[in-house]
DNA sequence: GCATTAACCACCG
DNA sequence: CGGTGGTTAATGC
């Protein structure tokens, strides 16, 4: 059972349940560590549980054909994954690794499927999950390889900020350069050109081992048609 | 030309 | 001091 303050903290979702079935979710809910570098999971794993980030930063990766590794998305404090495999009961379809040392919270997938059952303001939270996630995709398919590495970058920090997969009220974020271009696909030196460029532009601010977000809407837009 | 890895090193907290 | 990030050199696509 998870700590009714860090409950609250990383289960955003669950203000909007009723007293019980909040209850319900925190008591069927634990907590993991995850050393930096460790994987939570790895494609077709059949891990029977959702996640959400209390702490740290997750990367959501497949290996392509190749053997090359490509990065989904990142997934940072209050941001859940993996609801997708729950629903449907079956294998991971990427791997989950932890960019820093991680704390994560994990839902049983009977207790997930339980509320998805009896519980229309949890059914109402997934949909809005489910449709965010389903706009990532389009946008991914649509311009995903096209893009130069500066748009590339900003796309993953524009999804790494977004209100509705990661409700953090915070504009800031501590996370390093080095972590910036393992989200973004890219090496550590590309990321800080492309960084230093959206600073410029006045997208973003740079300090040390930290990005604050200006313009949230002109980067999940950058380098496409304005 | 542009990106990558590896290395070096100064700066920040 | 450890982590971060600016820079450079060698190499690849």
């Amino acid at each position: 059972m998870l700590s009714e303050a860090k409950f609250m903290t990383v289960a955003h979702w669950a203000k909007d349940l009723n007293e019980e079935d909040r209850e319900l979710a925190r008591r069927n809910m634990t907590e993991k560590l995850l050393p930096k570098g460790a994987y939570l999971l790895h494609e077709h794993d059949h891990v029977d549980a959702w996640f959400g980030v209390i702490d740290g930063l997750l990367k959501i990766s497949v290996v392509a054909e190749s053997g090359e590794m490509v990065s989904l998305t990142g997934i940072s404090r209050s941001g859940w994954v993996g609801e997708g495999s729950v629903i449907k009961n079956e294998p991971r379809r990427y791997d989950v690794v932890a960019l820093r040392d991680t704390s994560i919270a994990l839902l049983n997938g009977r207790t997930f499927r339980w509320l998805m059952d009896n519980s229309p303001p949890f059914n109402k939270f997934l949909v809005r999950q489910l449709n965010e996630r389903l706009g990532q995709f389009i946008a991914f398919v649509g311009y995903g390889r096209l893009l130069d590495p500066t748009a590339r970058l900003a796309r993953s920090i524009a999804w790494l900020f977004n209100p509705v997969l990661s409700p953090n009220d915070q504009l800031q974020l501590g996370i390093s350069q080095e972590e910036i271009g393992l989200l973004s696909g890219m090496s550590r030196q590309t990321a800080s050109k492309a960084l230093r460029q959206l600073q410029t532009e006045g997208l973003l601010r740079l300090q040390h081992g930290r990005i604050e977000i200006l313009d949230l809407e002109r980067l999940s837009r950058y380098g496409t048609k304005l």
